[in-house]
DNA sequence: CCAAATCATACTATTTTACTATGTTATCTC
DNA sequence: GAGATAACATAGTAAAATAGTATGATTTGG
């Protein structure tokens, strides 16, 4: 169990754009270079993250990213979901990602993995960008 | 976020062993047929379930494993931590795992980390043998 | 026009995962 | 005591995921 870097750098990186006060947007190259992160991979993150409409962007010089969201609306979950492609993997989904080892279906099993899961996306959602930078 | 494959592998066939009422032991041989589960691998897994005293071994024919303890006693935890071997990693550890991106230290993100640990670590440990064969 | 930004895609090295393969040692049954 | 059936141990390996880098196109303020 764990949590991945990428969700650790947007992470970073949101915090950046949730303590500053003022309305201009802040560019990658600022965020990394205050967050010590590497810059390609900060950008890819920053466009899974305008995807999911959690941050807006301004094109150009003096460009950058602003959130889109209240702190108090963005949850970790959301940035996990968006940055972190398969967060939700169940098992016993008999799909491509995983063979099902199910006897019988739904399993004892099946159920036991989805209530696992509805429990760690609920905390996840429970914890607010507000939340994370109130206690830097 | 997920479960891995040894996980899951390992909670089947410790529900084997757990829903098995009599003293003799089971072989891998025999689990692995019930629940359809690679057994080399499995082998390995129990190995390591050994190791953290989960279960005991029987050697030689007519040989196999039992439960070490008792179902109350097993937690979801447990099991992780013997199978999964970094199912605990915190990051900002600045150890040869993670590059610390900390800026002061403990940084604010750092315990951030460690709470949810906790707290997920917490659930895992909550949820015991006995339930889970409880909902089969 | 130029610099600085987002945006887009492709590539790559390393690590992890999920196994398989081979062989050794221990014990029950005949 | 031989043979079958176990646990036990270690090494190898193919595929996927991870954490990046590289290259380049597009947009926009000055």
């Amino acid at each position: 169990m764990h949590i991945s870097t990428k969700t650790e750098y947007a992470v970073r990186a949101l915090s950046e754009l949730a303590i500053s006060s003022d309305e201009k947007p802040i560019s990658i190259t600022e965020i990394c270079k205050r967050q010590k992160l590497p810059l390609k991979y900060v950008e890819q993150l920053f466009r899974k993250l305008k995807k999911h409409e959690l941050v807006k962007s301004v094109h150009g010089a003096k460009g950058g990213y602003l959130l889109n969201k209240d702190v108090k609306d963005i949850s970790l979950k959301n940035i996990m979901k968006a940055v972190d492609d398969n967060f939700s993997n169940t098992f016993c989904a008999d799909n491509k990602n995983h063979i099902s080892h199910c006897i019988g279906f739904p399993c004892g099993f099946h159920k036991l993995w989805d209530e696992i899961q509805d429990h760690i996306e609920d905390y996840f959602e429970s914890i607010k960008l507000e939340q994370i930078i109130a206690k830097l």
